[in-house]
DNA sequence: GACGTTGTTATGCAAGTGTATAAATATTGC
DNA sequence: GCAATATTTATACACTTGCATAACAACGTC
């Protein structure tokens, strides 16, 4: 009689299969939220079976955590990469840097679903608080010093205050704006985004950053 | 021999005990995600029983849906607040509702974590993300009219596009703030957000809204 | 005060959950 | 080729999930 065959499989690397199950979490979790990241699914879309998740992972709720982390980093990774343009003028930098902010990959739904799926437990758990303040601050720092050159480019100089608040509601615009396109980007002109938020940043900072040469 | 003594209880009216499971469902997303709303939990924290659920709506899904609903309307509602101020003059309304929108009950961690709950689905589930649209929508044309009447105050006109482009940078601004607020609102000291917000409008628009009698 | 209506509880069930364990097989070193 | 190893599958288990159903009791009506 007709013994079921046992499933063909590989072995890879075990960097890889861990790096494959968190890519696999992350999708669950795009398309269904936390709710839809069961063992199952992710194993079922990783291409093993669910077994294997605890062979890399001590449970489930670790490979959560190493999953967010992942997003974390990459999302930081990419706000870094913007904000080692290769422009040397202090304005254009920031202007480079609001505009890669504000366009693809940056934008993306699916790395917002992610984002908001765990974020919206930020409130309650500790430890995602903890490492939103920490992603947070560090962004805003990298914004304000950003603007500090930039006003010492201008030839102002700006108190600590100023700055604080300079850098709190440039990251909020781009923000706002990535929000918005993130969950209704075909509203929006292609680069218009950018655009909204370059303009938005010269105002608030009371000069033009695109023009570049005058002092 | 002791037989379990059933549990006692009253009758509630139907539109109360809808409100309660409605109430009962935002906590357990507020507390613990999309996870944490099992009809278990919910009827323990509504004080009744499970089975009950299903007496009152079709299943547990219309009753999530219900709770979005609630709290999509709620917000709104404390934005058509924020809109309908007392003030006569454009400027101070236009301060008055940034003011609105950037301090406590509209800054509040329990509505922020249910709305990204929610919202972190948006992508993937198309009710949702219509909702979320007309939501914004609704809310930017608000702003937008509100911007139209403050610079015809200051004798300028603007263009169909300059005011759609205010529209979304002061939306977005609030919206950035706001998601900070209610992520770290103990990072900012009282009073500095809508500060910061208000500013920030006021250097995108080129004018003053506080002190403004100047034409 | 008895009675019927129906809001409410209690119980049960099939499907799905994370996890534990054993069996099987792909890979490595010889 | 062959044995040793540990990656991977397969299966089982206790628990939770949403939902169905029946028993019950609170309330309005006579």
């Amino acid at each position: 009689m007709a013994v079921a065959a046992r499933r063909k499989f590989r072995r890879e690397g075990e960097e890889r299969r861990r790096q494959d199950l968190i890519e696999a979490t992350l999708d669950c979790v795009a398309e269904n939220g936390l709710q839809g990241a069961t063992v199952r699914a992710i194993a079922l879309r990783a291409g093993v079976t669910a077994g294997l998740i605890r062979h890399y992972f001590p449970g489930k709720e670790e490979l959560l955590q190493a999953a967010y982390a992942t997003i974390m980093g990459r999302m930081t990774e990419l706000a870094k990469t913007a904000l080692a343009t290769v422009e040397e003028q202090p304005r254009l930098r920031l202007a480079a840097f609001v505009e890669a902010s504000l366009v693809p990959p940056v934008i993306d739904v699916r790395t917002f679903s992610i984002w908001a799926s765990f974020i919206g437990r930020a409130g309650s758990d500790p430890a995602l608080g903890v490492a939103h303040r920490a992603g947070y601050l560090g962004f805003r720092d990298e914004v304000e010093t950003l603007v500090a050159e930039v006003l010492a480019d201008a030839g102002r100089q700006a108190s600590a205050g100023e700055l604080r608040r300079h850098a709190i509601a440039i990251n909020a615009i781009i923000d706002g704006l990535w929000v918005e396109g993130c969950l209704a980007g075909d509203m929006f002109a292609k680069g218009e985004l950018a655009e909204i938020g370059i303009g938005s940043v010269e105002a608030m900072l009371g000069l033009r950053l695109r023009q570049g040469d005058v002092a």
